[in-house]
DNA sequence: CTTTACGCCTGACGGC
DNA sequence: TGCCGTCAGGCGTAAA
């Protein structure tokens, strides 16, 4: 399942391959994405080359001088760079042909992933405007998280979550964050020190620092765009181990649902 | 304004 | 063996 350091690999693993590269044409074999993948795409983006692969939280800008292909890998999704005439597998939707016999491929067997277009400024469209700052980026802090959770009584977790307070912070990273600062995923947003959002904000960085080193996380069917898995899962330190014991204390790591998702944590060691 | 729940979608898995 | 229910979850959206 994409998250931040998932579709950081996969930008890094494409730019390079499209940088340069024109576009032949776009080839779409199943429209129905996230939003309907638009006509506009396989009109206007034909004939233009790509200048810069970009990432906003967890969406790639794919830039042309006419225009920026929005993509979002949603839950399942993967971007690969394949030879033009690969063979077709179940649940690849899109193409878009290159002029080197090669072409980017969308797969996302779940359908939750987004192609879109825009000819504007891609960080003035509405899925991204409204997004807060990058967690890698120096202006997302302790002081910060703390600024912005002042009165609020959301659970900590759901609030790192919220990419309007930070952009592209997962389920898996923020139960694994959490841990790292030793905080309660369930304790009230307003009810956490300075000094503890600074050792949160320090996590989240660190854990997506590590999983971006191991090439992310690979749980069910995420691939990088080399079609690697990811390495990040043995390091995982409470998610997905309910049950088992913690490492610090050996307590077991117990389970909770925050709003739909699974939270996982040690009742020892967070507090 | 904040908070909560839902739905989109397929594949994996467990129970019978 | 097959069928069916449940779960997974990013995240926009609607509702409370």
């Amino acid at each position: 399942m994409p998250e931040l350091p998932e579709v950081e690999t996969t930008r890094r693993g494409i730019a390079t391959r499209l940088v340069g590269k024109k576009v032949v044409r776009v080839i779409v074999r199943e429209p129905r994405l996230r939003w309907p993948i638009p006509q506009e795409l396989a009109l206007q983006l034909p004939g233009n080359i790509f200048s810069a692969v970009e990432r906003r939280a967890k969406y790639l800008m794919l830039k042309t001088p006419a225009g920026c292909l929005i993509a979002h890998l949603g839950m399942s999704g993967s971007l690969r760079i394949f030879p033009a005439t690969a063979p077709l597998t179940k649940h690849d939707h899109a193409d878009i042909v290159l002029d080197n016999n090669t072409c980017l491929r969308l797969h996302d067997p779940r359908r939750f992933g987004a192609l879109l277009w825009t000819n504007k400024n891609p960080l003035q469209h509405p899925l991204l405007i409204n997004l807060g700052p990058e967690p890698l980026e120096a202006d997302f802090n302790g002081a910060y998280l703390y600024r912005q959770s002042r009165g609020r009584s959301v659970a900590v977790k759901n609030l790192i979550m919220d990419s309007r307070i930070v952009a592209g912070v997962g389920n898996i990273y923020a139960s694994e964050a959490l841990f790292t600062a030793g905080i309660h995923p369930a304790r009230a947003a307003g009810r956490i020190s300075r000094q503890r959002y600074e050792l949160l904000s320090q996590a989240i960085k660190q854990v997506l620092n590590a999983a971006l080193e191991q090439g992310g996380t690979t749980l069910r069917d995420y691939y990088a765009s080399d079609g690697k898995a990811g390495y990040f899962k043995q390091q995982l330190k409470v998610y997905g181990r309910a049950e088992q014991p913690c490492i610090t204390c050996k307590l077991p790591v117990r389970l909770i649902r925050q709003g739909q998702r699974s939270s996982y944590y040690c009742k020892y060691c967070q507090r």
